[in-house]
DNA sequence: GATGAATGAGTCTTCATTCAT
DNA sequence: CATGAATGAAGACTCATTCAT
């Protein structure tokens, strides 16, 4: 970094063993959310994760400090993407239009969509939800973020809205959403997913505005 | 229980030990649940279990088969408790007075209320529900019961609903409540429960009432 | 203890099973103490310990919460012993004679053979010193100790003597027997013990006597 | 050194190279020196004294073939730095004087300042004399030099001496003055360490002098 | 000379479960 | 019915040492 970055072909001394080093990494990581996806969390132990890499449990702790701090990692990212894939559906773009059945469409259809997003992460998550502050402060941020952003929304289509409580109206949207994408996810509703999302867009579209 | 309680005097003697083994069990359950309510599942061992029963781990296997099925027993105890206390609010006193907000208030509270059974074991339920078959199995089966619930109810107010795909509707609301008793009880929700009531309410009834 | 101690035959129900237990604790304390003797204590895992009690792993667990509780146990067994034997020299019956020379032979001597009590956990006791504040705080006492009793027969011995600051002398007195002893049981004394007593009682005696 | 200093301008050139080793060698023994002084010998990583002579493992294991080479190395340089130290109250100096209790001051004096040297090194000694072959090597040497260089004094003080067994007094001397200047160093002496001295010069010159 | 990524045998420790009494 | 001592497989984690670059 000091050096700066020199033309494409100047620098690649130093470059292989970080390359290789990262590599090693990015094994690990992968093995552990291949491992934790099948056979949950605590079911995975450092050596198989290890021995999935293809390394040894030291080169495992050469890069973890323990076995949380890998979910950790891969929690991070999965939050990322998840979130991301989630938040697509507030997008304004969505909302400018007249029909403000098609923006929550895309709400729901946007939450809906990212439980796609490594399901099996997202299971556990859920079980380590109590177990793992870092987790629970994440998702608790990842909740709060989705709050604001629908208060945006809010902002955005002030004067059609005829809720009053905003504020808490926001959660109540977020927490409705997420759980029936949760409901889906898990695969537990024996009802149709376009169904539920048809009743779920007339649930919101109701409560936020006048027919 | 199935073979009645047998006329005072006739058969006392071997009373007292029957007696006597039904509360050894009952301590053991007992004492499972406070360690599971307050230490979790996994963290609670079975000789902690038999101490506090001020037993031998020899006698809780003795009564199960392992620890596992404790928990299955203690769990199928809380969610008759659980279910009872969410399912009050749908009793059709609520439903047959002329308002309708009131009857969709006592079916908020009622599973607002049931959060407050036996939490920790909530918890473990929560954790346990991809884990376990048999809490899964249960804990769709109260979903299910709930739906109904619903349904029944739709059939009572039949002429003043406005859904129309009555099943997904019922799953809809079912899942919408539980997943805001759900946080609330989790206490991640940064708003007063009495506003979330409020917009609860006007959610489900706007969204099954014409206005 | 509640109950008193019956006569001899009366109790012997609840022995048998407790007597197997108090066996397999010093199975695995002998089992420990020759390890440690012979290996040291780091050297000595808590397997080989379990293995040569033939126990399992889990027994040992079962009566010590670790490794260090084990040599704590041993240590204090050790320590009685070893400043048992180390007093001896100090009864007051060497010293109320007239030969002075005799009584500090006694204590010597006592000092010397103390040394040959359990010689491979006094090398422990010696390494473990600054490690384990448990076996310096009990070393430490037993100083203590041995200065007081040294004090306390030079009050017995009062008139005889040419030192003023008692306190101290004492406490040079017991370091210096103590240390010699140390040598001689390290074996890294070139010099014949029976030459090195004489010296040290000459020593000792000059110090504290007129000629 | 064994090479001599080459005239300044003659081999400038490959000097650089050696230099630069010489130095890394010598980072890398500073640093084991200060990690084991504050956190012990086996507490200590071949890692982190790398690290902290910012050298890689590699670079470790190209001067020393293991971790033991580098304490035997620092603890040679240490022995040498102590032992000069106790040995200065053995200079003639002191002794060609009529005041003999002054030549004993100067031992003990020199004996327990010696003790101010690395400290920390001398406690890994302790420990681990039993354990490592070099060191007991190295320390008894120690001792016998020290006995040695008493003998060598009472040589020059022969005719005022009143000992017999001059070999075995030199021994105990040594040893005695040693115990204490141990004992005051690791400070579990209660009493000051000047009364000591005092206490310490009365029980040595009462010992080799008529009064 | 120097690097630092990789290794893996070896430690301690836990706990559900069994079984002789 | 009840006991509780005993089991041992299994898991997380460490660290001296090697070796390809």
């Amino acid at each position: 970094m000091a050096s700066g970055k020199p033309s494409a072909a100047a620098t690649p001394l130093r470059q292989p063993q970080q390359a290789r080093s990262r590599k090693t990494r990015e094994k690990i990581v992968q093995a552990a959310e291949d491992l934790f996806e099948s056979k949950g969390y605590e079911a995975t132990t450092t050596n198989s994760i290890a021995r999935r890499a293809r390394a040894s449990v030291g080169t495992f702790y050469l890069y973890f400090p323990d076995k949380r701090a890998v979910l950790t990692e891969i929690f991070h990212k999965a939050v990322d993407q998840i979130f991301g894939r989630a938040m697509e559906g507030l997008k304004p773009e969505y909302w400018e239009k007249a029909d403000l059945r098609e923006g929550i469409g895309a709400l729901i259809a946007g939450v809906l969509d990212s439980r796609d997003v490594r399901p099996g992460i997202q299971r556990i998550l859920h079980e380590r939800y109590f177990k793992d502050p870092a987790i629970k402060t994440a998702m608790d941020a990842m909740l709060q973020e989705g709050v604001q952003a629908i208060l945006g929304l809010m902002d955005t289509l002030s004067d059609r809205l005829r809720v009053r409580d905003r504020e808490a109206a926001a959660f109540v949207i977020y927490a409705t959403v997420d759980a029936l994408a949760a409901r889906v996810m898990i695969a537990e509703s024996p009802i149709d997913p376009k169904r539920l999302t048809t009743q779920l867009t007339d649930l919101i579209s109701r409560y936020l505005f006048e027919d």
